[in-house]
DNA sequence: TATTGTTATACTCTATAACTATA
DNA sequence: TATAGTTATAGAGTATAACAATA
């Protein structure tokens, strides 16, 4: 399985898409002490984080980011307000919404989970030939502008 | 954010992890369609292909393999067997196991499904340049190799 | 009348505990 | 007594429908 044909255009496809499917899972896997440890589920997780970086972001908005519905979204924040990781505010003119900004503890968590997340990566990628670290270098926007729409 | 710092060992395994991270997960989007229309579930699908591959597996082996517990399987196998997909038969020794082997209208769907999922990444391939197919080519194997114990 | 967010409720998937059959 | 699988039951997470407040 390891050698999947990657020769042809078709089987560059099916190698890659196997490849980063079963990465991704293992990056999952391997988090998932993290994840349990810190009690917040995957996708509590993976809000903070997004609030983290962007900040100030409404459920609305978050929702169509995450691709989940908004009463799902309200029980994720809910969750992430009681455990004081973020805080509601009132919009500035628009009193129907919601504005969400995370708490320095909730910046503190997601550091520290991120960190710990890249740990794991980085001892296997010291496994790796010069040569090959090289490569991944050079893959790595290539992928990344595969993902984006 | 495309930007990644990736220079440093620790950017890579950052960047890395962000990029593999994203691609799955609109890999997994991308085939949310295929899944409604199948009408099986993401492990239910998975758990189809890795038996039409590795013929003949226990219930057992795979729950161990999917990392779900032994009454989560049976249920898999439940579904799957109702939808005349897979099919159970007693272990010709050991009377207690149960042999599961695929339907051929069940090597008929996972080859189906399988022809679907590369079709968008395939397509997404083509609107990159020569050389950045060939980037991806040498780095499919690597990532593969990450991701093994 | 349209929108933003929430509450109420139901469904899906997985887990733990208890049970049956066989070794 | 141990193992393979199943049944019974509970919990976590998300969805749809109905509702409240504001634009």
């Amino acid at each position: 399985m390891t050698s999947t044909q990657t020769r042809t255009d078709a089987g560059l496809a099916n190698g890659l898409r196997i490849s980063v499917s079963r990465l991704a899972r293992r990056l999952r896997v391997e988090r998932a002490g993290d994840l349990a440890e810190s009690g917040l589920s995957d996708t509590q997780i993976t809000v903070l984080a997004v609030l983290e970086r962007k900040i100030a972001m409404s459920p609305g908005e978050l929702a169509e980011h995450e691709k989940v519905q908004p009463p799902s979204m309200t029980r994720v924040i809910t969750a992430l307000e009681e455990r004081g990781l973020v805080q509601r505010a009132p919009h500035l003119t628009d009193r129907r919404q919601v504005v969400l900004t995370v708490t320095d503890e909730g910046k503190r968590l997601v550091n520290q989970l991120r960190r710990r997340r890249d740990a794991w990566l980085a001892m296997r990628l010291r496994g790796l030939t010069q040569q090959e670290r090289e490569t991944l270098r050079a893959a790595a926007p290539i992928l990344e502008k595969l993902s984006q729409a």
